[in-house]
DNA sequence: TTGTTAAGACTTATATAAACAATAATTATT
DNA sequence: AATAATTATTGTTTATATAAGTCTTAACAA
């Protein structure tokens, strides 16, 4: 039995909230659900849980993303700690932010109901609860600032998907538009893509080709350098 | 008398971790000390307390740092949460980082004396306590991410600087040589700078200009944009 | 046939980054 | 007084990356 430290020091209830973004071919959306439990239960919320004895705060967060999405691993990144002391509106807790890319249709839709859970377009998102608008707010500025040197972004697509789906997905992300023939250039150079014979038909006449990522060339690039 | 929630939820101890980086003309150095209570009392360790009862995250990481710099407001940016289990040989405790860029020159050297701190060149470290080698580490990636797009260093020089000394600051932060043309080239682009009739002639013949920050210009700056 | 969207080639303009060398001011030395 | 030594200061050129424009071809639906 080891001795007791820190006797003199006080205690936190330490939660983790995820934000849960995904791509419906048109716009960014996050996972948002209505709270189980009071206070402030009923309200708009990102999914979270709290971090549990002998359980490392990733893993919490690992933990609550499975939970809720049924995806055993999924691209996932911690935004930071979030402490004011009344950002809780029950009890003082202290929160760690991560944000997760999922692929949208991985989706267990069952659990979706069991969550009262629901997917929300970025752009018009309602007042959640404590300071979570806030989270989601640094989430998007640390994406942006990520997707600019590194391919983050086909984390929220499917296997397969086409050029013009990929470049909308990114417009997403920027909140801007971009031009289609630089784009493919920078796609080109950065030699991560395999083109399919195949063609998706739904969203235009003409058809557009699937590729995929070749995974190996595409790890060596998140890998290099950091950040 | 507020509702207790949260029953059946566990509390941990919440600490702060503050990597104070300062500029001593030649490179970057941490200030480190040697812990004052056990466990790993004795050992290198960065800055750091818990966080009290009713106060919020950045004001712990605040009254660390002033309580061992002796400055008030100095520049602070939360690196992120580390929440390994067994992190802390002690007792479970989750911490935040923070890192702080600082004038060494405002120190105080009796708080030096009485919190038995040195400073200690990055390239130099030992082996410090539990995870705070990582945690300087992760904040020197993020420190040089945010220096490509923001003039963060001048916080870690006093109000008169020349550019020799300012090149040699950016030199230690990218831990690469700069080129002096270009380096000014962007400076002048900036246009934040003011030059002084006076110049320093310890650490040259010639001397170099002394040069100070236009503090509107350098204000709207940082505020610019995000990140 | 026409309309629509995808794909790709080729070009031009602009902005940004990288490479590169000579001169100026001062102090110390002879 | 001349010279050597040291560091500060400055501008031009070149390459690369990004942005933007035009045009052609392809495939298919209506």
């Amino acid at each position: 039995m080891s001795a007791a430290f820190y006797q003199d020091e006080v205690k936190f209830f330490v939660a983790v909230d995820c934000i849960i973004l995904g791509f419906n071919n048109k716009e960014l959306n996050v996972l948002l659900h209505r709270r189980k439990f009071e206070p402030v239960k009923g309200e708009w919320s990102l999914m979270g849980g709290f971090v549990k004895s002998g359980e490392n705060i990733n893993d919490a967060a690992s933990r609550v993303l499975t939970e809720c999405t049924g995806i055993g691993s999924l691209f996932m990144e911690q935004v930071g700690a979030y402490g004011e002391v009344a950002r809780d509106s029950g009890e003082r807790v202290i929160s760690i932010a991560y944000y997760a890319l999922v692929n949208i249709d991985d989706f267990n839709l069952d659990l979706l109901k069991q969550y009262d859970a629901k997917w929300t377009k970025l752009n018009d998102l309602p007042d959640l609860i404590f300071d979570h608008n806030k989270m989601i707010v640094d989430t998007m500025a640390k994406l942006k600032r990520k997707a600019i040197t590194r391919p983050v972004g086909f984390n929220l697509l499917p296997e397969k998907f086409t050029l013009p789906q990929l470049q909308t997905l990114y417009e997403a992300i920027f909140q801007t538009p971009l031009d289609k023939r630089n784009f493919r250039k920078k796609l080109n150079l950065m030699d991560i893509l395999e083109k399919l014979d195949e063609k998706d038909k739904k969203s235009s006449k003409r058809g557009a080709f699937y590729y995929m990522l070749n995974k190996e060339k595409y790890g060596k690039l998140l890998s290099d350098n950091v950040g």
